[in-house]
DNA sequence: TGCGAACCGTACCGTACGGTACTGACGGAG
DNA sequence: CTCCGTCAGTACCGTACGGTACGGTTCGCA
């Protein structure tokens, strides 16, 4: 067990070997087309060309499965942080809505709504262990971008608020309403994501209603 | 099959004698306790000391028993209409922090996360069809409420909107924000309960910021 | 060339589920 | 008393899954 060298380079440094990247891979594939009941170990092993055996030595049972897909999913995604340099209310604006219509395609993209079905499906058992997961790796690293960009307009004297939680929530409540429940519970993403332009806008502007500095 | 007389009164109209609902009382029990893994027919039928076989002729198959469940549930949480006469801008404003904190209540029922859960679990399969259900026997249930309510605003001459569902998927967005997803991903509510008056007066004082008239 | 580790493919095992079939008990109708 | 429908309880069947074990193959390495 010690003294283990990684067959190719590490991808990502997260770990994993590529092999084991393209199983997960092949495993988000299976889990966005069939949903949770199509992902079974042999599915997996077959769609990735491995044997269970390995799928077992390498992720230990199907939970830590469940849990690797959803760390490399997130390592994917990393979302591009803005350089919020010199803000006018023109950029802020312009910054706030493209937050909201990347906010929007993430929730509305396949892999995240299968990830967001499997951990939810999951909850009601004890632990809710990929829940955390999801919240952490997703939420939370959103939810870091837009606080930072909240707090780079108030420190520009564009927004007011005491509790910069509660602005996030408030944006966060405005752009996406029940919209991300209702694709969880089957509405097609295709019919929605024509209006996200318009509704991203529409909810900054209303944002900046309620926290815009009036001037 | 023609001319057979329920053996007791029939609940609520719905086509269901009082056994049956037993029946889903008993599911909508073990749902809640151990989630749609727990959901089994020889666990509802042990709950419920009833036969496998009864629950298949009075339900069809597994999904029958599914979608028996949400309508059931659905007839019991009838929402109680707010008779909104004479509104001022005072009345308006209790009647929809009272929405709004009906609202935060449902969806943190455990039986409305249970069934949620198990809906969204479903939707990644064809059909999505307890979703469906879930949404138009839900929210647009609650949708109307607040319709009428916002609706009677308007009339009042109390607030100004020109598209109503636009107004009221604000009003949704600034109470629920990201809870009830949270929620769904296993946070306990618990916790979350008792901000919830706050958070309500908090989300309506926003929505009035931007959809009440001055005055 | 020979060794050993990793690994694929498959077979295998125990279990649990959905759904069906059978038996026996109850209870009302004639 | 007898017939008949309903239902509980249980046994049963086919299937599918998670997890393990084994034979055969490739490949790095000495």
């Amino acid at each position: 067990m010690q003294g283990v060298l990684e067959s190719r380079g590490a991808s990502a440094g997260s770990g994993l070997t590529e092999r084991q990247g393209v199983v997960l891979e092949q495993a988000l594939r299976l889990l966005v087309d069939g949903g949770e009941k199509a992902l079974t170990t042999a599915g997996i092993a077959r769609a990735a060309n491995c044997s269970k055996e390995s799928l077992y030595k390498w992720f230990g049972d199907r939970d830590g499965l469940l849990s690797a897909m959803i760390s490399y999913q997130a390592s994917k995604v990393r979302t591009l942080d803005v350089s919020a340099g010199a803000l006018d209310a023109e950029s802020l604006r312009r910054h706030l809505v493209a937050f909201a219509r990347d906010l929007l395609d993430v929730l509305a993209g396949d892999v995240s709504l299968a990830l967001n079905r499997l951990a939810i499906g999951q909850a009601s058992r004890e632990g809710s262990k990929l829940g955390h997961m999801l919240q952490e790796r997703g939420r939370r690293q959103i939810g870091r971008r837009a606080g930072a960009l909240l707090e780079a307009g108030r420190k520009a004297g564009l927004l007011a608020f005491d509790d910069g939680e509660e602005a996030y929530g408030a944006l966060y409540g405005l752009v996406v309403s029940d919209w991300h429940l209702r694709m969880l519970l089957g509405e097609e993403p295709s019919e929605m994501k024509k209006g996200f332009s318009r509704r991203a806008e529409r909810a900054v502007d209303a944002f900046l209603t309620l926290y815009g500095k009036k001037g």
